[in-house]
DNA sequence: CCATCAACCTGAGGCAACCTCAGGATAATT
DNA sequence: AATTATCCTGAGGTTGCCTCAGGTTGATGG
């Protein structure tokens, strides 16, 4: 039990730091390219690397992709408390929702990746993901308090929307993307007009 | 190009027959608990059976797929067709789409199978999947003839919102599933009611 | 009952990816 | 310059995928 298990630390010996970098750059490539499940020999040989140095600093897969996703995580994260002082909580939650769709999609496998964490501790990206749950659940907050969305929603609920919009977008990544009119959908199931009361 | 590519058929000698039966038990057994890429080794010894002549009846892994779920999905159309005849075009529609998710989330990995081959033909899934979506659309256009489902949603549309509830619903298959609630929110975005009109 | 043969079965083996670990190299420190 | 913790390497064990040459067997007609 070492502090925080599976969080790869930036190493503080030069050639390790500058090998750390090249493989999570060709790593972002290629999760990019070949998705979550990309030949992590091929990462290694890209970064110019052997494969014992990407294991060394990167023990799991989920470690290597937690550090690959996590600046573009924490972006959101801190979009998202930006996003909370402007004066609409509705336009906020649904902005936020919109940009969270894109980031979860970064690339195929990713959201399958980031589900599983949010509820499983132990897990390299569940601190992010626990981060953004707060984020997610404060907006809805406020859009419920001013009552713009309805009040049984829960912030579960609301992160199966969002991977559920997410995975579909991810699905389609080549061609048809059906994703805006997904989360378009899918708010207008949450959101409460005064025109359109809720049903029951 | 041989009639129906991929397409794996009932063999007719009594041994293989037999094997193919097995294989298929097996592997429903296999893809239950282990998703759609459980090992293909393990569900031939499963099945009594050398790994060539897995691949002897299912010569791709998405063939072995197919035959698996082929049943299900068809009593999935028949279904459509008994419920198109009730009296309620949108309780028809929602009880389709609710026995849907189900159906497509048996197991893990297999609403992606059937996102991809229902606009890739080629796939061994295409036809049912075909199938699937002419079912889906009728339920659909029906709904929105009776005006009870936003006329603007199209088919294509309607099968992202399902696969998408399929999918956090195969996610939470252990522990909290969120897909009913999931799918409910959904239906409240999609349909019309005369105290609820359609926004815009 | 037998011969024939297409259909079927087997499992070794090549390939790719995963992951580990013993041994060697090297940057930082003193 | 010596020390040492950190870092790197890549061979090799393991698993799963898939193919194919060669052997076996169920069905068929005589």
């Amino acid at each position: 039990m070492d502090g925080k298990p599976y969080i790869a630390r930036r190493p503080k010996r030069a050639d390790g730091r500058r090998n750390y970098d090249a493989i999570l750059a060709a790593a972002r490539k290629a999760f990019e390219t070949s998705g979550a499940d990309a030949s992590l020999e091929d990462i290694a040989s890209q970064a110019g690397v052997a494969i014992g140095t990407l294991y060394r600093h990167f023990p799991t897969r989920a470690s290597l992709v937690e550090a690959a996703t996590r600046d573009g995580l924490e972006n959101l994260v801190a979009r998202a408390e930006r996003l909370a002082a402007g004066p609409d909580p509705l336009d906020a939650l649904t902005e936020w929702m919109r940009e969270a769709v894109v980031h979860f999609s970064t690339f195929r496998g990713l959201v399958g990746i980031l589900a599983r964490s949010m509820y499983d501790e132990g897990t390299p990206s569940h601190a992010m993901c626990a981060a953004m749950h707060r984020s997610g659940a404060d907006l809805l907050r406020a859009a419920q308090a001013a009552g713009r969305v309805r009040p049984d929603l829960t912030p579960e609920e609301l992160f199966d929307l969002l991977s559920g919009a997410a995975w579909v977008r991810e699905q389609a990544a080549s061609g048809r993307d059906g994703s805006p009119r997904f989360l378009r959908l899918v708010l207008e199931g949450i959101t409460i007009r005064e025109d359109r009361p809720l049903p029951h």
